[in-house]
RNA sequence: GGUGGCGUGGCCGAGAGGCGAGGCAGCGGCCUGCAAAGCCGUAUACACGGGUUCGAAUCCCGUCGCCACCUCCA
């Protein structure tokens, strides 16, 4: 089976086939730095990392490029409203500190660090080669007004409006567009004029004179530096469509590259029904969501509607996936304590062992991922469907451990494990801070927790003995009121932090 | 004015011509001293009106409602 992808500009579901067997080249647009992350920056992140995984899990080598815009107006503008309270933040420690928060929230969902991450500020050099090179080809012109700013001159380039269908003369003036100097107020921005109010720091020298990139451009330039005239996917929220996707297009392609093959878009999160804007002061920001729900679950929420989809956020169903996901994790943890109590030979307890581990490391390979989860994976990174194939593995596994069956539920928990490695949301990975051995979940609470929680245990099995159940369950709700959960199994009573 | 998307059961959320994804909640049962966990069973769901078809939630036409983008955006 092919891999298939929605390719934007087709606008429709294409074959995905690598520019280089094995290899495969993406772009994706990072923030620009320039205020607090929130939700949207977070499955955006998320949703090429689960690419790349997947990718990578399926036996590619990938080069992810994720940029950081570190210069733009907003920079400049927030940094100048700052000071003008008193709060000295020049433009530049104001992006390296919003970046720096940018990339904790990003690590602490897991989302893997990119092949590498490009600043704006560090390619201002390939920018204005390109400036040059498309002026030279005759689709880029210094302003008329003699400023320093230089355009791209969209009447030259009949394929403008191409990647989002739209006819240059039917497009909407640009409102707020700087009419000085331009020959269409169609045209946008590829390098803007230093202006006596902006800081020094903030201009750069170029064949125009002193000014910084426009927005589009930088793009253009690192896509090519890092991944070449050509590559395989390009991908960004489904807002960078317009105008900065096309504008990216527009002056790649104007140049003479052949940029993205394909164009991956991903869908936005409303809050309520409601776009989420600051104006509407309904953002949901990263720091906020990490304290509303583990990481991890976050991660597995976020990836819970397809990556094209809307995503509506609301309290209630963060904490349905909370739920959804500890019965994965119940799972493993159930089926490793069976394995381990069944197991009466250790060198077969090894081989488990063995084959648990290889599951999570992905050294197993997608052999060991069903079928339904590599189809629906395959089948534009279906990860609900996946999830689905995920829930399947668990309830048979479950079965399985209920049966007596221990085979069975070891296989069902290999895969299981599998599609959780692929997906990022190994509770048990190191990533997540798991142990690499087999203890279960009591294993990683202190000792003397244990000792005293066990103390009570044998009272209560005293209790129970003599049927005295009135004292036995007394134990048990003073120790839920504690915040621990006793499970009776027939091997004896296991207790949990709930 | 232009471009694109969405409307699925109590809720979230997949799917896209013929077996009702999955999760959460509910109900019935198994298990349990009772629970918990787990399992099994359980649903006149596809905005509305036409049409095409042996068969439509899925395709076509229309209507209604909601949303996004048209030079700040993940």
């Amino acid at each position: 089976m092919k891999q298939r992808i929605y390719d934007s500009r087709a606008q429709g579901l294409v074959d995905f086939t690598p520019m280089v067997a094995g290899e495969i080249g993406m772009y994706v647009c990072g923030p620009t730095v320039q205020s607090e992350s929130h939700i949207g920056h977070l499955r955006s992140a998320l949703v090429y990392d689960q690419m790349r995984r997947w990718f990578t899990a399926t036996g590619h080598r990938v080069t992810l490029i994720r940029n950081v815009t570190d210069i733009d107006d907003k920079i400049l503008e927030k940094s100048q409203q700052g000071q003008a309270v008193g709060c000295f933040e020049e433009w530049w420690a104001l992006a390296y500190r919003i970046e720096r928060e940018f990339t904790a929230a990003y690590e602490a969902i897991g989302v893997l660090a990119p092949t590498y991450e490009p600043r704006a500020t560090a390619n201002i050099r390939e920018m204005v080669a390109l400036i040059e090179r498309l002026i030279e080809r005759g689709h880029a012109y210094p302003a008329a007004d003699g400023s320093a700013s230089v355009y791209f001159d969209t009447a030259s380039w009949s394929d403008y409006g191409s990647l989002t269908r739209q006819k240059r003369d039917q497009m909407e003036d640009a409102a707020d567009s700087e009419p000085v100097g331009k020959r269409d107020p169609r045209d946008f921005a590829l390098w803007k004029a230093h202006r006596d109010s902006e800081p020094e720091t903030a201009a750069w020298p170029s064949p125009w004179g002193l000014g910084r990139p426009g927005w589009h451009i930088e793009c253009s330039a690192m896509a090519s530096r890092y991944l070449g005239e050509e590559f395989d996917i390009h991908g960004g929220g489904l807002d960078l469509r317009f105008p900065h996707h096309e504008n990216e297009m527009a002056q790649s392609t104007a140049a003479g590259f052949r940029f993205a093959r394909h164009w991956i878009h991903n869908g936005l999160v409303n809050t309520g029904g409601q776009k989420m804007s600051k104006s509407l002061g309904n953002s949901l920001f990263a720091s906020e969501l990490l304290r509303a729900a583990r990481p991890i679950v976050l991660r597995y929420y976020l990836g819970s509607a397809h990556y094209r989809s809307v995503l509506d956020y609301s309290a209630e169903a963060l904490e349905e996936a909370a739920i959804a996901f500890s019965r994965i994790e119940s799972f493993l943890d159930r089926a490793w304590r069976f394995v381990a109590e069944t197991q009466a030979n250790p060198v077969a307890g090894e081989a488990h062992a063995a084959l648990y581990l290889g599951a999570r490391n992905g050294s197993t390979s997608s052999e060991a991922l069903p079928d339904a989860f590599v189809a629906a994976m395959l089948d534009d990174f279906g990860v609900p469907q996946a999830l689905a194939a995920l829930h399947g593995a668990v309830r048979a596994g479950n079965t399985a451990i209920d049966a007596g069956d221990t085979d069975s539920a070891l296989a069902r928990a290999c895969e299981v494990v599998a599609m959780l490695d692929v997906l990022g949301i190994d509770p048990r990975s190191k990533e997540w801070g798991g142990s690499s051995t087999f203890e279960t979940s009591t294993g990683g609470e202190p000792a003397a927790l244990d000792a005293l929680v066990g103390a009570l245990i044998e009272q209560r099995a005293q209790a129970r003995a003599e049927k005295d159940f009135a004292t036995s369950d007394a134990i048990r709700v003073r120790l839920l009121e504690a915040g621990i959960t006793l499970e009776d199994n027939p091997t004896g009573t296991r207790w949990s932090l709930t």
